[in-house]
DNA sequence: TTGTAAGCGTTATCAA
DNA sequence: TTGATAACGCTTACAA
């Protein structure tokens, strides 16, 4: 069907070896410069298109790089995928996207995927604590990993400080003149929900503040499931002036479930988020929460991915740590007493 | 490095074809059962991992399928991106996913290193008007186009009914009492623009009102476009009770302008978005619009690529057209007398 | 039911 | 500077 080099060879009575060499650009000094261009020329005007599959075979690098995520439809997710494609594609790779849904074994299945399809390389962005494939494959594949720092293996990483945002983010409120303040958290299987409930009681207890006003959002990052977490966190503890969560979902939760109780915010509770996903600017009220950089989280590990690939010497261990920022807005108010 | 039907035929006593065959469930029955469990069980050990390139570059055929959209980090097309991927995943093909952010010359790049990864067919999402490319690539592939039925040439499509969803939205606002209703367009090249443009034209002709009050967002589909248009449009027709914008974010944008011009949505303008992204229902005000079913698109696209990939008989034309609906919110109320 | 052999399109090594 | 050759790992007629 499509012209392969042995064509252009033939066409222009030269070997399929000179061909390659002429066209492959690392290689293209070696051969005579009028060849060069006679061969680009016919390249061109018969439309070759190399055979990526046919050269991967030979060399047994794919130029791929497995892209490992929750899923896609979670807002926090596009913009780290943008800057992973746009930095991998800029250097000739391809990235090869899957979700897992948080499940283990489609995470299995898809990686066994993956690696039937010989990518060079995964980027991990699934953040559960426990994590036993991850051993093995870093054993035989570069990995870096996102939003997640392994606790046993050392491995590669970039992610967003956890500790700096979350100090943020409860200066921020104790300025505001809050002291009781409450903690709805991601998830207890995901590391992110657990680093960010431990910043959050470290800092409290810098402060001087109770850590024991604390919930965990059972079964997802999600808005319904901080509904229950934070209805059930204000009823039993009815002083609470200010709430941190989780994540931004986590925070339109806690938003409606205070609604419920007929407290709004900002006025009878502040409620910052976590991640800045797009349009919360836009919600009522508007979200104060701490924004991650998500393109620069997806183009640094690609960036990353790609030194470890490209680099002969092994890289020294790399760890990448981005700094988020307090984005201030509706949510949040100065405290006013609590009503009786 | 990694395991071979080689080796394990080695290991076996088998010839590579063999393990070949019992690998395979679509040869698995022209071996004997026994070897085909033996077989299977060495692969297991072995942990052996078929390499899809090598299979490939014999059958010619890779397993993958192009998606290029505009840009993943707009909240239209997580959605559809998901549907695609569960369901090619399904059927063992991997979508590659490329952005080509609206730009023609970014799109034929990406579209080249695609087809070096020879790609059995492409799922195009970007819907500019006139596309000299469609031509050439879809005598050569499958192409599924979504979102977008071509003029010129009959291509399999999958796309909601703008024609319907703008009727709903147009009823909705006459319905409600309004008269003097305005259109902010999509940009001009866009396809998805001009329809929907047309549609509400249409319409408003079949309720007998002016179509006159329409402008174009000039650049893009984004909220800053739609400030400076929406203004423009309220400044130069003061009496609009009511506005349709082609889609979400130009409906937001619509929102801001008219704030920006005193006018309150929906007590003093009524406004009406296209698509219900996520988060819509959250904004202030939570938006009324019209939702098209964006996994669904996406599922129904791969299921189609799906089908010309599969099917031995050449399939007929497929057009799928999906049905959007109306979601009324808060930015839509009863017409009230214009201020004067 | 299994073995044989050829070839998919590249690239790397060696020889000329 | 170019050519010859082999091999990457798999599939598929065809033969046994």
């Amino acid at each position: 069907m499509a012209a392969t080099l042995k064509d252009i060879a033939e066409k222009l009575g030269l070997h399929p070896a000179t061909v390659s060499r002429a066209l492959n650009p690392r290689t293209a000094h070696l051969v005579n410069a009028g060849t060069v261009t006679r061969v680009r020329r016919a390249a061109e005007s018969m439309s070759y298109v190399p055979n990526s599959m046919a050269a991967g075979l030979r060399t047994s690098r794919s130029h791929t790089v497995g892209v490992v995520i929750p899923d896609l439809t979670n807002p926090l997710f596009p913009g780290i995928v943008r800057g992973i494609q746009d930095t991998l594609s800029r250097a000739g790779y391809t990235p090869l996207m899957v979700n897992t849904d948080n499940d283990a074994d489609v995470e299995a299945q898809v990686v066994a995927s993956l690696r039937a399809r010989r990518v060079d390389g995964f980027i991990l962005a699934t953040a559960r604590r426990e994590h036993p494939l991850l051993v093995e494959l870093s054993s035989k594949l570069p990995v870096v990993l996102i939003n997640r720092v392994t606790d046993s293996m050392q491995l590669p990483s970039v992610s967003a400080d956890n500790q700096h945002g979350i100090r943020l983010a409860v200066d921020h409120l104790v300025g505001l003149g809050h002291r009781e303040i409450g903690h709805v958290g991601g998830p207890v299987w995901s590391s992110t929900g657990h680093e960010r409930a431990q910043s959050f009681a470290r800092t409290m207890r810098a402060h001087g503040l109770s850590t024991a006003r604390r919930i965990n959002a059972v079964d997802a990052w999600s808005i319904e499931s901080a509904r229950d977490a934070a209805r059930r966190l204000l009823v039993a503890n009815p002083g609470i002036t200010a709430i941190l969560a989780a994540n931004d979902q986590l925070a339109i939760g806690t938003i409606e479930a205070a609604r419920s109780l007929k407290r709004r915010c900002p006025q009878d509770l502040s409620v910052v988020g976590y991640n800045d996903m797009p349009f919360m600017d836009l919600v009522d009220p508007p979200l104060t929460t701490v924004r991650v950089p998500q393109y620069d989280i997806g183009s640094e590990s690609a960036r990353l991915m790609l030194s470890l690939l490209l680099e002969q010497e092994a890289t020294p261990l790399k760890q990448v740590r981005l700094t988020p920022e307090l984005v201030v807005r509706g949510s949040t108010a100065r405290r006013r007493a609590p009503r009786a």
